[in-house]
DNA sequence: GCCGTTTTCGGCCCGACTGTTTTCAGTCG
């Protein structure tokens, strides 16, 4: 995946011409297509493979060529002849939060300051104030947005930030002064990680919302406290934005604070053709100014003529075009959901009995559940010997007489071995209802390699659902480089699923990579991989990525009731 | 530098907060 590589070089490039004063529309241009770029759902070195570069919005004939070059040759002529044109280190003191352009070059020209470590020192040193224009807040502002970028640069995952924005929505839903609540921003559109928390509040006093908010228990540091907008860092070092806005202006504002940046964009583009302008307090008639919308969402859209988009699917990835004609997908719902075909046990590494399993499934309402536990090879997830996992097998049978009104299937998790073998035999391999696959082992392998091993195991016919085929784990693990259109096309062939793992550190695949295997003809499985009854909960956050993948229910297969399901495992 | 139901030139999304300033530039999302 090239495409966080050429939009880092476009972002440097605007900072760039910043710092060089050109063209404003110039420099506009380029961050369109770093956001364009960031979202595209497919590799951009693929787009350039088959010459569809000038497709992307945002990307002409230059920026096109431009990013040929970094594929090419991982380089860009034209960002090391800017580069040259800028002193050294001003970058990275762009990278600083309240430091834009023109302050890092007044650091440079009066202090001399290139680099973070130097503009750390003279900060401390109280030799910032004085510059013309830069004063005591200033020089705070820059020491206290240093000690932020040391500490905060990472995401969290969605459930994380889930809880975090739950304390203070319901801190806000106290004040009497406050009506709707509501978090809005990347959480909003379910991103498996998110960075700021933003929530939306309506009231009639926002400056008495404000000055609460500032005060609440997790908030460390008030970042900015205006009459209608604040930010705080907590405790945690996360930032939170609270928004404040009148009903009449809840969808508009919610529209805005949802994002993406690009949806907003685009959408405020339609606008403009149609007459109108879109703000956060509604749309106007641009000559005018007569309010035509505001109230819901739902009018929003409507007002430009578009039916209302899902928020996971604003991200500028042709939503857009595709609501325009009428052509959205009807996103696959938890209620949808029939079962759970990824959880381990007591057995091997899991907490609960089988019978507590079957029990939890069956309260959630759940046609079928299926316990996959670990095979031999992962001694360290207590993988069960052949011997051990027959006694398990028997075991499941014995639970399915006491539990009735769900179906318990016996499964396994299987490692794929270094040679792409399955780790049990073929007459045990019989014995099980379903065989979830997986690399637990062997990381390091070339790109080929842990391909043709992955091909492999779906080849045997034996597989049902590769699980967490990337084994990306968020802060731990880096995805394993894969060549995922052979995985797509060799997944089409045997009729093997993919699975999204609903597990909040892997969601694995990701939104695009699913989207992907959708479009190339690969159905999915939504699975959680529950180590304790408590996380089968964690279905969400796989839904919650399939449908940021556009993924309808007929593209999932545990949302097929049990007899669809027994035919496809038939195979 | 991109783009076109305003189509190869002349436009380009929109507004809040801060700090330092006397009305606004810089920065952010």
């Amino acid at each position: 995946m090239r495409n966080e590589q050429v939009a880092g070089f476009f972002d440097d490039i605007a900072d760039l011409l910043e710092i060089l004063e050109d063209n404003v529309f110039k420099i506009r241009a380029y961050r369109k297509a770093v956001l364009n770029i960031r979202s595209l759902s497919e590799d951009v070195e693929k787009v350039a493979g088959v010459g569809r570069l000038e497709e992307i919005p945002g990307i002409g004939k230059d920026l096109a060529a431009k990013i040929a070059e970094i594929i090419k040759t991982g380089k860009l002529k034209h960002y090391e002849v800017l580069k040259r044109k800028v002193p050294e280190g001003m970058l990275e003191l762009m990278t600083i939060p309240g430091i834009g352009p023109k302050k890092a070059r007044l650091l440079y020209e009066k202090r001399g300051i290139k680099s973070l470590n130097e503009l750390e020192k003279k900060a401390k040193a109280h030799k910032i104030s004085g510059i013309p224009g830069l004063k005591d807040k200033t020089e705070e502002n820059i020491s206290r947005g240093i000690e932020l970028v040391k500490k905060h640069s990472a995401r969290m995952s969605l459930k994380e930030a889930l809880d975090l924005s739950a304390g203070f929505v319901s801190g806000l839903k106290k004040l009497p002064a406050a009506g709707k609540v509501i978090a809005a921003g990347s959480l909003r559109r379910m991103k498996d990680t998110v960075r700021d928390i933003d929530i939306l509040v309506t009231s009639r006093k926002p400056q008495a919302i404000m000055d609460a908010f500032v005060k609440m228990p997790d908030v460390k540091n008030v970042l900015a406290h205006g009459s209608t907008k604040s930010a705080v860092l907590t405790t945690g070092g996360v930032q939170v934005d609270v928004r404040v806005v009148d009903e009449n202006s809840f969808g508009a504002a919610l529209v805005y604070f949802t994002g993406s940046q690009a949806h907003n964009v685009h959408i405020r583009h339609i606008a403009k053709r149609l007459g109108l302008k879109v703000n956060e307090y509604g749309v106007f008639d641009e000559k005018t100014d007569r309010k035509v919308a505001g109230k819901e969402e739902i009018d929003i859209y409507k007002a430009l003529k578009l039916p209302i988009i899902p928020p996971e699917l604003r991200e500028d990835r042709g939503e857009i075009e595709a609501a325009s004609k009428g052509r959205l997908p009807e996103l696959i719902d938890v209620s949808d959901i029939k079962g759970d075909l990824h959880v381990h046990s007591r057995w091997s590494d899991g907490e609960n009995s089988i019978e507590e399993i079957a029990r939890a499934a069956k309260a959630k309402g759940y046609e079928y559940i299926a316990i996959t536990d670990h095979s031999e090879s992962l001694k360290v997830a207590g993988g069960l010997s052949e011997r051990d996992v027959l006694k398990k097998i028997d075991e499941i049978g014995r639970v399915r007489k006491k539990v009735k009104g769900i179906t318990l299937l016996a499964g396994v998790e299987i490692d794929i071995l270094q040679d792409g073998s399955l780790d049990y035999r073929k007459n045990i391999l019989d014995r099980f209802d379903i065989i979830v696959a997986a690399i637990h082992a062997g990381f390091k392998q070339s790109k080929e390699t842990l391909t043709a091993r992955i091909v492999k195991a779906m080849e045997t016919g034996r597989v049902h659902i590769i699980s967490h085929p990337t084994g990306r784990l968020k802060g731990a693990r880096d995805p394993y480089d894969l060549a995922l259109g052979k995985i797509f096309r060799a997944a089409k062939q045997t009729k093997t699923c993919l699975e999204i793992n609903a597990f909040p550190d892997r969601l694995d695949l990701d939104d695009i990579n699913s989207r992907a295997a959708k479009e190339a003809g690969v159905k999915l499985a939504v699975n959680t991989d529950s180590h304790l009854v408590d996380q089968l909960d964690y279905m969400f956050f796989g839904v919650s990525v399939a449908r940021r993948a556009w993924l309808e229910k007929k593209d999932v297969l545990n949302t097929r009731g049990l007899s669809e399901l027994l035919k496809f495992l038939k195979k």
